[in-house]
DNA sequence: CTCGGGCATGGGT
DNA sequence: AACCCATGCCCGA
């Protein structure tokens, strides 16, 4: 996929709250987004590697995305302790180009940079149904004992990417299909079916309404985002187009539930 | 008829 | 074997 088809999503995933929706080509004079669209393009040129379509790399490294066990105070006010997705999966491998502790690399603009903190030990017990498989062992090792995270003044964190899928992008649809532990760990909670709707805001001051639901199925749910129809128009996606779900803010923190 | 919302199903992991 | 998810398909508007 080329790199100029990346949309970048930005959101911040409070019912009622804004939600940035950008293209990566609307975005590369904006400082902040910047950073974030060249952190990617270093990192995840092509497309998402698998594990960061799973929430597990990042939810390693938060060890608290259910619930808003972390400092209230501290992570409101400093936002932003949790590192990229991509960054806590590099972590696994600090050769790689941008890690953690060259944060030169990937925040050089002056207006918005990044600090390298040490992360806290944030461990909530409660990781429960977010199982430690895979990235956990890696986690483990490749973080420099101790931990070191990016932590951006802008405080936007990227999520999770999806590469679309043809029914992602049905026009007549207009929904796209949320991997549902994606959509459990950075989305607020959802317990009636017909969900809670979003404003969406592209940097282009379009607002959308973004409808997330879900839909059960024999096996759970299965998470949409709903309301895309004139998005996706708009920005002409198309299957294999990778969109990515940056946080504004953290969802455990800013949910009310 | 088309459209679109909702559910069911089956392939793939 | 379980379950995620892409998509088929039904049905009402």
């Amino acid at each position: 996929m080329k790199e100029d088809s990346v949309k970048l999503f930005i959101l911040k995933p409070v019912a009622g709250e804004s939600v940035l929706l950008v293209r990566s080509e609307f975005i590369v004079d904006v400082s902040w987004q910047s950073i974030h669209l060249q952190y990617w393009t270093l990192k995840a040129p092509h497309r998402c590697p698998p594990d960061l379509g799973r929430p597990e790399a990042l939810l390693q490294a938060t060890n608290s995305p259910q619930i808003p066990s972390v400092d209230p105070e501290r992570t409101i006010t400093e936002v932003a302790p949790v590192p990229p997705p991509d960054l806590a999966v590099r972590n696994a491998s600090p050769n790689e180009v941008a890690t953690p502790t060259t944060p030169g690399v990937v925040h050089q603009t002056q207006s918005s940079p990044a600090e390298i903190v040490e992360e806290d030990s944030v461990n909530s017990p409660d990781a429960t149904k977010i199982s430690r498989r895979k990235n956990g062992g890696k986690r483990g090792k490749g973080a420099n004992k101790q931990t070191q995270v990016c932590r951006l003044k802008s405080s936007l964190v990227p999520l999770f990417e999806k590469e679309l899928t043809p029914s992602d992008t049905d026009i007549k649809k207009g929904r796209l299909l949320l991997p549902k532990r994606c959509a459990e760990a950075y989305f607020p909670k959802i317990s009636e079916q017909q969900g809670i709707f979003l404003t969406v805001e592209d940097t282009k001051g379009n607002a959308w309404k973004l409808h997330f639901r879900f839909w059960t199925n024999t096996n759970g749910r299965m998470y949409f985002l709903e309301g895309l129809r004139d998005c996706m128009t708009l920005m002409q996606w198309a299957a294999g187009d990778t969109v990515t779900l940056v946080s504004e803010q953290f969802p455990w923190i800013a949910e009310d539930a």
